[in-house]
DNA sequence: TGTCATTTTTAGCCTAGGCTAAAAATTATA
DNA sequence: TATAATTTTTAGCCTAGGCTAAAAATGACA
């Protein structure tokens, strides 16, 4: 995949799994909420149009990550959920560590939702333990 | 539509500022070490091709914040001065804040390049804060 | 000064993530 | 059960950020 050792390509890279991680955690939580995913629940979660949501939906199938039959409802895969676990979980310390900073509940959800993306294990470890 | 107000349309903003910003930090940078910035300094410093920075550059002096005469040396202007000093102060708050909080030098500088683009002033103030 | 090496630019290609408009399929209802 | 409304998909366009290969300009130096 990314065979240059600069930071500045990693970092773009994040930013194109960045979509990936937040599709599985909306996809995850809309189940939980609804019961079933479509096509149209994306559409306005993200705030796009819904031709932007199957085109970004077909990377995700992809990559194994979710799967859907024509004009049917969404699922995750095995490893979408994981995916899913994984990033709310990223999410969850990044946004509660924000709060005990000291930012404001609407600050923190916004810039978690940008951080989430960009936390190594380390980083997110040291929030963690901020957190208790 | 367009004019979202969706949250998630404002991270894939900020994921656009993001390759300005670090643009214009390089040049001052490499503009205080070097004397004069070249396309060939910005293609080692980004790991990219000349191709990629020459493309680059053309947006940087599309948005005035560099300028640059054909096979010449290249300026920022004093927008991109501007914006120079603000992303390298945004940095470094977030770069100190992650040494304060126990990150390892090495993954400090890391993260710090992908998250500076995401902090709010106000959890860039919390985080300087925090510094003292 | 003329030639060669280096650097910069251009051209053309790719992927990703947006959009609108229109076609196709599904779902609701008269 | 037809027909109408809604939803999903497709097609075609755009910008941004990558790449390689080749052309053009600059710089070195014999
Ligand atoms: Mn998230
Ligand atoms: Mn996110
Ligand atoms: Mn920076
Ligand atoms: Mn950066």
């Amino acid at each position: 995949m990314n065979k240059s050792n600069s930071q500045y390509s990693n970092i773009r890279n994040q930013n194109k799994n960045e979509i990936l991680e937040d599709y599985v955690e909306a996809i995850q939580e809309i189940a939980e909420i609804k019961g079933d995913v479509k096509n149209s629940d994306l559409s306005i979660h993200f705030g796009v149009s819904q031709a932007t949501v199957n085109k970004n939906l077909k990377r995700l199938i992809n990559f194994n990550l979710a799967k859907s039959e024509p004009y049917r409802s969404i699922f995750l895969t095995k490893e979408g959920k994981k995916l899913a676990a994984i990033s709310r979980e990223k999410h969850e310390i990044v946004y509660q560590f924000l709060l005990k900073l000291g930012v404001s509940k609407k600050v923190a959800q916004y810039d978690s939702e940008g951080i989430e993306h960009h936390v190594s294990e380390e980083t997110l470890r040291l929030m963690k333990k901020f957190n208790k």
